[in-house]
DNA sequence: CGAACACTTGAACCTAATCAATGAGTGTGG
DNA sequence: CCACACTCATTGATTAGGTTCAAGTGTTCG
């Protein structure tokens, strides 16, 4: 496994919570990180486990979903190879407030919360590079929380796209596809709504062209034109 | 002012941000500050604005607002002494993204952002202190998100006033006081309804004798009802 | 005392949820 | 390789929860 190893640390150097940091450092950090591996479908951990570990996602793509008391559910986050996932409760918290399910056969190195404390401490650097990871989840949430609380359902639909072109776009022939494996239901936990308004919602799109869509799988066409609709921008009728 | 200087010297200690500092590095933090007094109604900062200050509120009451594009808005965070706000921003983007207006006379600490930044290099229990910070924010956003997605109006004006409680509750005779003078309409961009639909809501309250209101005035007598509300317990019914 | 502001209440309307039934795509095992 | 089961998706009808609009009632303050 030599060769996964030096390819892994080569790997982390771009790893958001590692950003500049010497190699030397990154030398000495490695080492004390775990390997994670598990299948599709299958979960690194459940909300309300005990949180003691601290994740980075190597390879592999990772949902994570939160659970309502009343047996509703919420997509929350989906995690791409070099984000930390897990984090927020091992630096705070004592257990996670989320699921993480793997969406492919995924590969995590992961540390101790306590590994990870000290490490900040020993390398502001780290600490920085967290901090500014959490400022932009703050700020992001934020926009999503008044997306939810003021706008209506078709633009909270098409800001959850846009955002998901964004994370997890790939340019394809015909447009950005979204390129995450998403059933409707999962666009309508993550949009506040049913799986039947996005069902309507995203064939209408498609009666104008402005998306193609098929079994979890969406592909935009005209990104311009899903902006106009997330921002409201009322086209001036041609009269 | 050397009376309310050290004053708020022996304050600052006891802000989130500042924990566990020792004596020494408090007294070298604390003069890089300059005080900024704000009369009721008046703005810290607006959103937009570029975001060069950090703040730390030592005395009154300020409201963090967010205006959205199509001119609705919502109340985000009542910040009270002690709170640090305005750093989202500071420690990440270029501009405020919610205004910041004083509800009382209200006064301030500010560093400026590049100051903050070193200080947390220099003293990692600083940055220690705002990762935790910043670890309750998130996921106390992921709470209100899952609540606007998935709850009904209600329940989701229960949970408000149960948090505004958690944050500035004050005993009284009768029940619970909310510390802050809030209109409905405050209250409703709180929870993501209308200050119809709030009023409505708090005077069927009041009613089951849950709650008594005000002009900007809401007293919880029995927050273990409201509690039932917010965490739909379906309460038995007494056959 | 009058004006501005916060709040209440009723009625009409409408968005989106809910319920129900059907259709399409994927995978598995005989 | 086809049939069956399963999951995902579409579509129509109905309904309810909440918004919106409109009118009117307190309260506070200059």
């Amino acid at each position: 496994m030599s060769e996964s190893n030096s390819a892994w640390l080569e790997a982390l150097r771009h790893a958001e919570l590692f950003h500049n940091l010497s190699a030397a450092d990154l030398a000495k950090i490695y080492p004390l990180a775990r390997t994670r591996q598990v299948e599709r479908d299958a979960f690194f951990f459940h909300q309300g486990d005990a949180a003691d570990l601290f994740y980075v996602l190597m390879a592999g793509q990772v949902k994570l979903t939160q659970l309502t008391s009343d047996g509703n559910q919420q997509l929350m986050r989906l995690i791409q190879p070099g984000e930390m996932f897990g984090g927020i409760a091992a630096l705070g918290n004592a257990a996670y407030p989320a699921s993480a399910q793997a969406a492919q056969d995924s590969t995590a190195l992961t540390w101790h919360t306590d590994t990870i404390l000290q490490l900040m401490e020993t390398h502001p650097r780290v600490a920085l590079n967290t901090i500014h990871h959490l400022a932009q989840r703050v700020q992001e949430l934020q926009q999503r929380n008044l997306e939810l609380a003021t706008e209506r359902v078709e633009r909270r639909i098409a800001h959850v796209l846009l955002r998901l072109v964004r994370a997890s776009g790939r340019k394809a022939e015909t447009g950005i596809l979204i390129d995450f494996p998403l059933s409707r239901q999962d666009i309508a936990e993550m949009s506040g709504t049913t799986l039947y308004t996005v069902s309507r919602t995203l064939n209408a799109w498609q009666q104008k062209g402005l998306v193609e869509i098929g079994r979890e799988r969406v592909l935009i066409c005209n990104p311009h034109g899903l902006v106009a609709i997330a921002e409201d921008l009322t086209l001036p009728p041609h009269a």
